[in-house]
DNA sequence: TGTAGTTGTCATTGG
DNA sequence: CTCCAATGACAACTA
């Protein structure tokens, strides 16, 4: 099929319009504006062209009337959407309330941080020299749980190690053990109350245990150099690392309660490579953990992007782990429901219109601005199907056509609303071409079948005025089958048919591009809805992160003060206590512990250290 | 008067 | 090839 009027036709829409006879004489192949109708015109075209061209020029109607009702229209729908908005409402208030804590909010992502971010993590860092001396935390800027050779991924490992510990303590720890550590005398073994390896009697023979490091390759120093110097803050927690002599420790450890103190990961006989880097510094994250837990914060959102008084906002706010977007508070109705119901608006929406001219559509019945193919449907009455969905326009919709099918009622009203309507003046309406509408009585009512008049489209007023025998909304909407029947029926004249094709083809464009452009906002929705799934997921992530890391603290703080006591009530054969300088316990990969000269420990914490690093490469 | 949002329209593309 | 939907671009219009 040619486009009959594509030549004439420029660039876009109104500019044309405003001589939208040029496209008629193309159409009708008259190529003359109308003052000077080509002679190849007919008579009966010309005197169309003559009305049409009046048509077009007074275009210049006012539109208060169809205004203020549009404006009430757009108040109800407001009003209805009200619920929608509150949610962005909630939604934007969380980031007034961030910015209200001096904090940062990224336009992009709508993350928050904290505004003077880098002071705070210097201070903290200045605050806590035993972590500062660790160069690796400070380039990696993890958790100061974790020892520089850390990394975050091997958490999940720690954890795993730490629960099968609990497990494995609860299974040989009991409250005597304290009993038997404290009255043992020097000479008792402990290896039945520390499940270690009968062979390997550590508060015996020191030489045994060296004799024995050729089979422990895999084991692990619970100690590192750092650990005798380390300047713990906050050490009023710590049992002290280095006892004086043995009465000081038994006097420090006597109460200790050992019932529910774990074991080193190094302890379970499923000990491996994995856990072993954070192993050589067991004691690098024994800080105080009001501060570490501030550390951790700070690290996270310095790592991810994260806001530590969102994070502690976040382990006060959620109580379970439900995990994704069970909020509903942030996110909008699902779009499946509203996308669901599109295809029964189109439905209700035919029915629905016959029985009511009520133009006053809500917002919820707007949208129909799809269209139904369907022959059964295909009456003077046929209502523009539903376009396929109905997404909530929280701040987009704007949308303020109505659904012709709420005036189907009144043909040539299928248009009405849209803001494109030129209007004719009231005397040059065909009022003959309506059915008086019952719902209108005469005085008041005349002023709104002006304005209704005024709503009709242009193409509506062509229509009338070239006397097309049919509806704009039949032209429209009828399969091409039914459409080049409908024509064949009636003696059209050639720019009748141009007409009508025109209607036709910008109809249909018309109500594609409303589909095309609120199936862009509903994409645009659905995007942000995505984005505040991932915050929400990424905070709710992010808590666990710092449970994990909260938990890690407090195994590793009950192996430390495990170590020292065992440490502590060691003796040599003189019943000596050992200095923690020259030795230090070593947790074998078969559940034993060792005790070696610190010069080996070291050596194989360094081996261990290397160990993770080469297996990523 | 300038601007942003809305809507209709055209041109084009691809199914 | 035609029909149609989708979409970018443009212009008119409104607030």
């Amino acid at each position: 099929m040619t486009r009959l009027d594509r030549s004439s036709h420029g660039g876009g829409g109104h500019a044309k319009d405003s001589q939208p006879l040029n496209s008629l004489l193309a159409g009708h192949r008259v190529a003359q504006p109308p003052s000077a109708p080509g002679s190849r015109a007919s008579a009966q075209d010309i005197d169309l062209i003559d009305i049409l061209w009046r048509q077009d020029i007074d275009l210049g109607a006012g539109r208060e009337v169809f205004d203020y009702s549009h404006r009430q229209k757009e108040q109800d729908v407001d009003k209805n959407l009200r619920d929608g908005g509150e949610q962005e409402d909630t939604w934007a208030g969380e980031g007034a309330e961030a910015l209200a804590r001096n904090l940062l909010v990224d336009g992009e992502t709508g993350e928050s941080f904290p505004a003077q971010f880098p002071a705070e993590v210097a201070s903290i860092t200045e605050a806590v020299p035993s972590e500062s001396e660790s160069p690796a935390l400070q380039n990696s800027l993890l958790s100061p749980l974790l020892t520089g050779t850390e990394s975050p991924f091997d958490l999940e490992q720690q954890w795993q190690d730490l629960m099968s510990i609990m497990e494995m303590q609860a299974m040989e720890v009991n409250t005597s053990t304290s009993e038997v550590l404290y009255n043992a005398p020097p000479g008792d073994p402990l290896s039945t109350n520390y499940s270690l390896a009968p062979n390997t009697p550590i508060n015996q023979n020191v030489s045994l245990h060296q004799a024995s490091l050729g089979g422990c390759s895999q084991d692990f120093s619970l100690f590192s150099p750092e650990v005798e110097s380390l300047p713990v803050a906050g050490s009023s927690t710590l049992l002290p690392l280095v006892p004086s002599n043995s009465t000081s420790l038994n006097s420090t450890f006597g109460s200790t309660n050992l019932a529910g103190l774990f074991f080193p990961p190094q302890l379970n006989g499923t000990a491996n490579d994995t856990a072993g880097p954070e192993l050589p510094d067991p004691l690098g994250g024994l800080l105080d953990e009001a501060m570490l837990d501030e550390i951790s914060l700070m690290d996270l959102a310095i790592e991810e992007g994260f806001n530590p008084v969102q994070a502690s906002q976040l382990e006060e706010e959620f109580d379970s782990d439900s995990g994704l977007s069970l909020d509903s508070s942030h996110s909008p109705s699902s779009l499946s429901s509203s996308e669901g119901s599109s295809s029964s608006s189109s439905s209700s929406s035919s029915s629905s219109a016959s029985s009511s001219a009520s133009s006053s559509s809500s917002f919820s019945e707007e949208g129909a601005v799809g269209y139904s193919s369907d022959s059964e449907t295909l009456d003077l009455e046929e209502a523009e199907g539903a376009v396929g969905y109905q997404p909530e326009y929280s701040k987009f919709c704007r949308m303020s056509y109505q659904d012709p099918s709420q005036l189907s009622c009144l043909p040539y009203l299928e248009h009405v609303g849209h803001n494109h309507t030129y209007n004719m003046a009231p005397s040059a309406l065909d009022s003959a071409d309506l059915p008086p509408p019952t719902t209108l009585k005469k005085g008041s009512k005349e002023k709104q079948a002006d304005f209704l008049d005024k709503q009709m489209s242009r193409d509506e007023h062509r229509a009338r005025a070239m006397k097309i025998p049919f509806t704009n909304d039949k032209i429209i909407n009828l399969p091409v089958e039914e459409f080049n029947e409908l024509l064949s029926k009636y003696q059209l004249s050639e720019a009748q048919l141009s007409l009508i094709r025109d209607i036709r083809r910008r109809g249909k464009n018309k109500m594609a591009a409303q589909n095309c452009r609120k199936r862009k906002l509903d994409t645009i929705l659905n995007l942000e809805r995505d984005v505040e799934d991932l915050q929400r997921d990424k905070a709710r992530l992010l808590r666990e992160k710092v449970e994990f890391l909260r938990s890690l603290r407090q195994m590793k703080q009950k192996v430390q003060s495990l170590y020292q006591e065992v440490f502590g009530r060691l003796r040599d054969e003189n019943g000596r206590p050992y200095s923690p300088s020259q030795y230090a316990l070593q947790y074998a990969g078969d559940g034993s512990v060792l005790l070696i000269p610190r010069t080996m420990a070291d050596q194989q914490a360094r081996r261990q250290e290397r160990k993770p690093k080469d297996r990523r490469k």
